[in-house]
RNA sequence: CGCGGGAUAGAGCAGUCUGGUAGCUCGUCGGGCUCAUAACCCGAAGGUCCAUGGUUCAAAUCCAUGUCCCGCUACCA
């Protein structure tokens, strides 16, 4: 068996000071659908989810609640993994910032980076609001030495002893990145706002702390912690170490280095888009192929996180609507890339348009059909007698190509809106062709009957292919379609999954066999209601 | 202040580069069909394409000015 071609992406690694929001959810979702799609491809993937368990906050909320940090972090992991569970997240590896081998990569990287001259110590200077535990350039205070968040309070001045990176060596070389580059952030709007940044100069940035102890040491000087993204991003690398493996930069990167996607949110942009490539550069280590940003979900205008209270808890919709529920509404309805808003009313709507009455009842009205004038088979035809000029086959031909190109631009909306048309057109097609017809006709009139059979098979197959190609967002309903085309396939279990040549195969219209035995229809997606409740009517 | 992105039917968006009957999905209303998950198909209503001015035979699309929204403008992840 040759080795097969290997593909890593990872989710942010969030930050375990509360439990997982939507914000959470949304960016390891369609991870996780890429994931499956380059594993359905045959990649041997990579995917990189975990938490960033370090800084003064989280050592903050913990004593709060009269704990240690670590069994604050250990309870918040566990709500983050349930979720993943419930979501149907098949992640690689769940990286967590306090495993005893990150420190291990976060020292040795330290080191590389010390040894390449680009730390150094100084001073932190300047006012700090301690509401917004944050230091503030002078420009943004208001008369009075004032807050401009946090206007009744003076600010006080600091002056702390901080390393340092050099940040500012790193403009050139990020700017040529860039711009050899071009695909390297994106979307393209973020794009440009980095290279606005990074053109007008690089300040160096602060790497450690002294004012609280919730982290790893810095290596020369154990009376600073290492601070957040010296620790944080570095879990990229460990992730990627195997299980046996010694804690080692060299071990993490000589499989699955480099990243070929980092999705993050687009209020950590900068970080993973100037900070990272330059502290990689340092350490000279190799670069990630994308970072791309995307948005948040917005109601009426306003993000929604737990600050403003607007947040709706990824547990409660999962307990109404499910896993593949949410999947879809994430990916087809917003632009990934866009902020999006959410309704509950859309929601519902769209889903039942989309998965129970286009594609649910499609096969469903097909099967029974199928199950009443040909035994529960899958029509005996000749696949190459169907001509060229069928719509469907027409359509359903490219789109595999079609769809590989989406699902690699990240475009998820096109993936979900380009089957839909498939199936769309489907019903239009066993509308046109009255198949319930030409059965009945075909009693008297055995070309009749064939004709239905042709008619019959091409829905099926395309309502085959839908499922494929959805897989990747929708994998139970998928599989329920699958099973009940006749395939033993579970889009869950990798092992019932041939990845030898499936996508190819798969992926193309026009492969589902003849006489196959097919399962009973039931619906495969049941519509949602709203609860009753709360008529989410809109204002 | 600087840079960038927007403003198109009740909602969410496409169309703008390459001017020429304003399109898609959801929702609403009417009809059809009966194979189907009260589903599907067909049709209709609904738009001063932010405003004003300009170029042109013709502007959502090009140009100018203005209004309003949003993002970025460095150490909270």
């Amino acid at each position: 068996m040759t080795a097969a071609k290997s593909f890593s992406i990872t989710t942010p690694l969030f930050y375990v000071n509360d439990v997982p929001h939507i914000g959470s959810a949304y960016p390891t979702i369609a991870t996780d659908a890429i994931a499956r799609f380059q594993r359905m491809r045959g990649y041997d993937v990579r995917f990189v989810t975990g938490s960033d368990e370090h800084g003064q906050k989280i050592q903050r909320t913990a004593e709060e609640k009269g704990r240690t940090p670590q069994a604050h972090c250990d309870e918040y992991v566990d709500s983050f993994k349930a979720l993943w569970q419930r979501l149907n997240i098949k992640y690689d590896r769940f990286i967590r910032t306090t495993e005893v081998r990150h420190a291990a990569i976060v020292k040795e990287f330290f080191q590389r980076v010390w040894e390449k001259g680009d730390i150094y110590l100084s001073q932190q200077k300047g006012y700090y609001c301690v509401s917004c535990e944050e230091f503030k350039d002078e420009k943004d205070l208001l008369d009075g030495k004032r807050c401009n968040i946090h206007v009744t309070k003076e600010v006080e001045w600091r002056d702390e002893e901080n390393y340092f990176f050099r940040l500012s060596n790193y403009q050139a070389p990020l700017e040529a990145l860039y711009k050899t580059n071009p695909d390297f952030i994106q979307p393209e709007t973020r794009r440009n706002e980095v290279i606005k940044f990074v053109e007008q100069g690089l300040r160096d940035f602060s790497i450690s702390r002294v004012n609280f102890d919730w982290g790893f040491p810095v290596p020369t000087d154990p009376n600073h912690v290492i601070y957040v993204w010296f620790d944080a991003l570095l879990g990229y690398l460990t992730a990627l170490l195997e299980d046996d493996d010694e804690p080692t930069l060299e071990n993490a990167i000589k499989r699955w280095y480099p990243h070929h996607t980092h999705i993050i949110g687009k209020d950590i942009l900068r970080f993973h888009a100037v900070y990272w490539p330059a502290m990689l550069m340092s350490a000279g280590l190799e670069l990630p192929g994308r970072i791309f940003g995307h948005g948040f979900f917005l109601d009426n205008g306003v993000k929604m996180g737990k600050s403003s209270g607007n947040a709706i808890s990824p547990n409660v919709l999962l307990d109404r609507y499910g896993a593949d529920a949410m999947r879809y509404y994430f990916l087809k309805e917003i632009r990934f890339g866009q902020d999006g808003s959410f309704e509950e009313t859309r929601f519902v709507n769209i889903l039942n348009a989309d998965l129970a009455n286009d594609l649910g009842n499609l096969l469903n009205r097909t099967l029974k059909l199928a199950a009443k004038n040909g035994g529960a088979l899958v029509p005996d035809i000749q696949v190459l007698g169907i001509p060229d000029n069928n719509p469907l086959k027409e359509m359903g031909r490219n789109l595999g190509d079609f769809v590989t190109k989406s699902y690699e631009a990240l475009a998820f909306h096109e993936v979900c809106e380009s089957v839909l048309e498939l199936v769309r057109l489907g019903n239009r097609y066993i509308d046109e062709q009255a198949p319930w017809t030409l059965y009945k006709l075909g009693k008297s009139d055995p070309k009749k009957h064939q004709e239905a059979e042709q008619i019959i098979y091409a829905i099926l197959e395309s309502v085959r292919l839908a499922a494929y190609l959805l897989a990747p967002i929708i994998p139970a309903t998928s599989t329920r379609i699958y099973q009940q085309l006749g395939y033993f396939i579970d889009f869950d279990d990798a092992a019932l999954i041939d990845v030898s040549n499936l996508f190819q195969t798969h992926s193309t219209w026009g492969i589902l066999e003849s006489r196959q035995a097919l399962g009973e229809a039931h619906p495969i997606f049941q519509k949602l209601e709203l609860p009753l409740d709360e008529p989410s009517a809109t204002p």
